[in-house]
Order: C-alpha cells, then structure tokens, then sequence
DNA sequence: CTGAGTGCAAACAGTTTGCATTACT
DNA sequence: AGTAATGCAAACTGTTTGCACTCAG
C-alpha cells in the first residue's frame, strides 16, 4: 500500500516549500533531487538518483545529491534507512506521519514495503512505556520473497 | 534485560561446537573471535572485536575477523545489524531463539537494547499474514537516551 | 555583488579479495 | 602431507571534504 503518485507530488511540492521557508536557495540539483525522490518513490539509493538525474539530463554531481540529501534529512523531509546491503536507501517522508515499513528477501536483496497498524499500536504503547523519548521506528522483516522461495 | 553472562557462555560453547561439527577447522583466530563475541555481548564492531583481540594479546587479522564474522552468521550463530553509523555491529544469536532489539540515540548514538513480548505477538501475527516467508526480523527505535534529552 | 551552493577530485572508512605462507587434522 | 585458513596489502564501495568557481537572491 505504497503512497500514491499524488501524495509524493505533494511531498516534492512540501519539499520545496520548506526549503524556501528555512531560507535554502532553489538551486537547480536540489530541486532535481526532490523530483527524482518524487519519481522513484519508495527507497531510493544515492547512486539510483544520480543516475535517474542523469538519464533525464538534469544531471547534478554525487557530491551534491549527497549534500542535499543530509540536508532533506535534517529537516525531515526524507527518512535514510539501512537494508544491510551497504549502502543507505532514502525515501520522501511524508508530511502527514503516513509510513511503512520493509520487507527484505535475503536471496535477492529486494525491497518491499508493508503497512500494519496492529504492530503500529504495540510500537506505540511500547514507546510510551521504554525509558527514552522515542522520536521514530523502524521494522524490517527478513526472508524470502515469494520468487526466490518458488525458484527452489 | 541483556541475556546474562551464563548464556553468553554457553553460545560461545554452542559455537565452537558448531563449527567442528560442520568440519571447520578449530584455528586459534576463530576461537579468538567467538571468545570476544561472547565478552563484549551485545552488539559488537569488527574494530571492536579486533581491538579488544589485540589488547588480549590474541591478536587476529581484521580480515580474519571479517572472515570468521561472515562464516558466523551464515551458521546463524550471530546476527549482523546496521544501526546507520556507517558499519555493521555483530551480536551473538542465542540458540533458544530469545533475542532483544535497539534503541539508538540520535544524539550521541549509544545503543541500548529493548525487548517486549506485545510487539514480538504483533510481529509474529503479521509474519504469518503477510506473502513472504520471514525468517527474521529487527526493530529500531530512535530518538534521545535519557542522558541527551536530560543535557538540553 | 556576495556568499550559499556546486562540481570535481582527492581523502576516508569499512569491507573484501588475491596470494604467498602457516598450521590444523 | 595436504589443504583450510591466515596475514598482509592492495582493491573496492559508499560517503565525505577541500577548494576554486558559479549563480540565486
């Protein structure tokens, strides 16, 4: 139940917006890099966006892709996730609190998202209970998809 | 809530077993890197783990430290975690299947470990739902220990 | 016009790999 | 003796940083 076209397009719009507000100039890698979040959705690599800006031509160096993501980060605009694989994925962070977790098949490396509100709720009751000011969570579950675990 | 000393101990036991039993050879590395695993328990670096070898004056490659963390975990006798600092942790993987998750400062990126029986049921709950065979899962809370958010 | 932001290339950190050597079994 | 496993150093990957240049405000 990934989020849908028009919410990322809100978020890329979002995005923009409070750049502008906090006084970051719309230079034109960041506003590429947001688009291309925007497009590629859920979990995208650093190495994914620059090529996608590439492809498009709108092409912006690493080095930048990599600033501008810290800096969508530290306004909470994305949300930086670890796979395992070593390299860090990031995705849009949407505005409304709305959110998934992943699915990782060991065999393949693929990435899915699930949504549940059960675990939603004992994350949250466990959060209010812990010792510790809970800011945000992750879930990831690890297995095999259903290709890899058909193809043995 | 750490698993205590005793089981640590007897995970480095199971361990060693493990490894004969699979017709790994017993080299003085290998059993260098279990014995610290089990010493520095819960979540440990490879730099750590060689570190803590070298002041033992059982001092090992870090390649080898690598190797044999690898070999470990394909035998699932430790779990390799990413708490997004960028470098892998290893921890022990107690043979009764009992394990814990993290919670990380965001601040000053101390782990601490949790572990509750309402969010395991909700995870276990959702595995058996979901069109993926889970084999594991991991949970990361995030947010500011104690210490940080007392310091503000 | 001025400094925030860029691009490139060099620097880095963590991890992996090739190969000659060592040491379990 | 034979070969699994080691140690070292070089190779690699993902990410960060220094610095001269550019362009948005």
């Amino acid at each position: 139940m990934g989020a849908g076209t028009e919410s990322l397009s809100a978020w890329a719009e979002h995005a923009r917006r409070t750049l502008e507000y906090r006084g970051y100039r719309a230079s034109a890698p960041r506003a590429a890099v947001v688009a291309a979040l925007a497009e590629l959705g859920c979990s995208a690599s650093a190495r994914e966006i620059a090529d996608r800006l590439h492809d498009r031509g709108r092409s912006a160096g690493l080095a930048s892709v990599y600033r501008t993501l810290e800096l969508l980060e530290q306004l909470q605009l994305v949300r930086r996730l670890d796979v395992g694989d070593g390299g860090a994925r990031y995705e849009p962070e949407l505005p409304t609190g709305e959110h998934h977790h992943h699915l990782v098949c060991d065999r393949c490396g693929t990435v899915s998202i699930f949504a549940d509100d059960d675990l939603e709720r004992a994350i949250e009751r466990l959060s209010r209970r812990v010792d510790f000011d809970i800011g945000a969570h992750d879930v990831t579950l690890r297995g095999e998809c259903p290709a890899c675990s058909g193809a043995r």
